[in-house]
DNA sequence: AATGAATTTAAACATACGTTTGAAATGTAC
DNA sequence: GTACATTTCAAACGTATGTTTAAATTCATT
């Protein structure tokens, strides 16, 4: 044991502290290292390359984060009747929130990370999901469904989409966003906060009526 | 003039593609010059630099495109009533659309472009755009508060950031969302589909009543 | 055709990156 | 305390990037 978990711990939190605020491809081992106080080679020996390394970030939080989910999304399709789709989305609200047990500052972290992991290597983490949590996500889709009978799937395919990129395109700019909020409006805006207001605007859009 | 024009050109054009399709920083000047069949060291002949070629690639649509919506939104702010969001919304179709007579991609280039543009350098392309084209947006988020007066300003603040979140995200991944609806669900999507898809979506959500 | 400016070209430059190496240091077990 | 495995470390490697240089070429003007 002694200090390797040390190292590869230090590594872990400076890499995605790092990621998280600017990103992965912009963020280069040696700020990494730096950040952490280890050694540049460190990296590589405790986690093989750089693109594991940032697995093994996403992977921290994934799987503790997606088995809830699961959890939750199970727990829905018991119901007899078909849920509120604000429930629907309400659901990824404590999960969330419950990141903190990972890392005091967890939720926040990890809703960047996903922003970033989806504007940054484009297309990648979308398959690392679909691949990985394919089924876990399924579950959530005919729970939108069944809460919209009125819409096609295919529309519902591309609002769901729609909410995705509203969700990470926040996420990724959080900080930007609660500086003007500050700024401009006197708010003080965290991050549950923010989760909070994204739920009606997402739960009208999804649910909005067809162009004619 | 010679073919002077036509490297600057040739340089933009072959920019543009790869700009669009895999980002920025992901673009390297050797791709550019190879695929416009011109010399490396003309990129900085003809832009200066990297960061210059960058802003002329965009410049070229939004010296087209801005001025056009500024026009658009003088003329709904002449309106004696508040306009309906969805009229509000819609007023960015056409222009957009016009697009068309940059290069015969434009719009759809350009929406790419965009996306890229706040996803990839951030915080860059938000400064270089309330710089330049604040006066023209904020008429922009008038109109929406003049349409939506039972919504404080903050909360439109907010929600506009989201709704350009899903539209910024939305392009940037255009392509990949176009092949899945294509394989999943037989349509055929273009561009302009996808804009008007969008509009009762990010309406819907924008107007929706605040969270208790 | 000759001159001078504008452009193109090949080559090199400086820098940064992820990764590898092999020796030094540290920890573990007998 | 010796032997062994694990971990750390400084240094270098190979590659890719944006940029600069200076000569060669092309172009427009006389």
């Amino acid at each position: 044991m002694s200090n390797k978990q040390s190292t590869q711990l230090k590594i872990l939190e400076a890499a995605e502290q790092l990621f998280a605020d600017t990103g992965f491809s912009a963020t280069s081992l040696r700020q990494i290292t730096s950040l952490a106080e280890v050694n540049l080679a460190s990296v590589n020996y405790h986690f093989g390359s750089k693109k594991e390394l940032i697995q093994a970030v996403l992977q921290r939080y994934l799987a503790v984060l997606m088995p809830r989910l699961d959890q939750e999304f199970n727990r829905l399709l018991a119901a007899q009747q078909p849920n509120q789709l604000t429930t629907v989305l309400s659901v990824f609200v404590e999960p969330l929130l419950e990141l903190r047990a990972v890392q005091p500052q967890g939720t926040s972290t990890f809703l960047q990370l996903l922003g970033r992991g989806y504007t940054d290597v484009q297309g990648h983490l979308r398959w690392f999901f679909n691949h990985h949590y394919g089924r876990i996500l399924d579950k959530f889709v005919l729970l939108v469904q069944q809460s919209c009978p009125a819409l096609p799937p295919s529309e519902i395919f591309w609002r769901l989409h729609f909410s995705l990129g509203t969700i990470v395109f926040t996420m990724a700019s959080n900080v930007a966003l609660k500086d003007i909020a500050a700024a401009d409006f006197n708010e003080t805006v965290e991050i549950d906060g923010v989760i909070k207001r994204l739920i009606p605007y997402l739960a009208a859009g999804i649910a909005a009526p067809p162009a004619a």
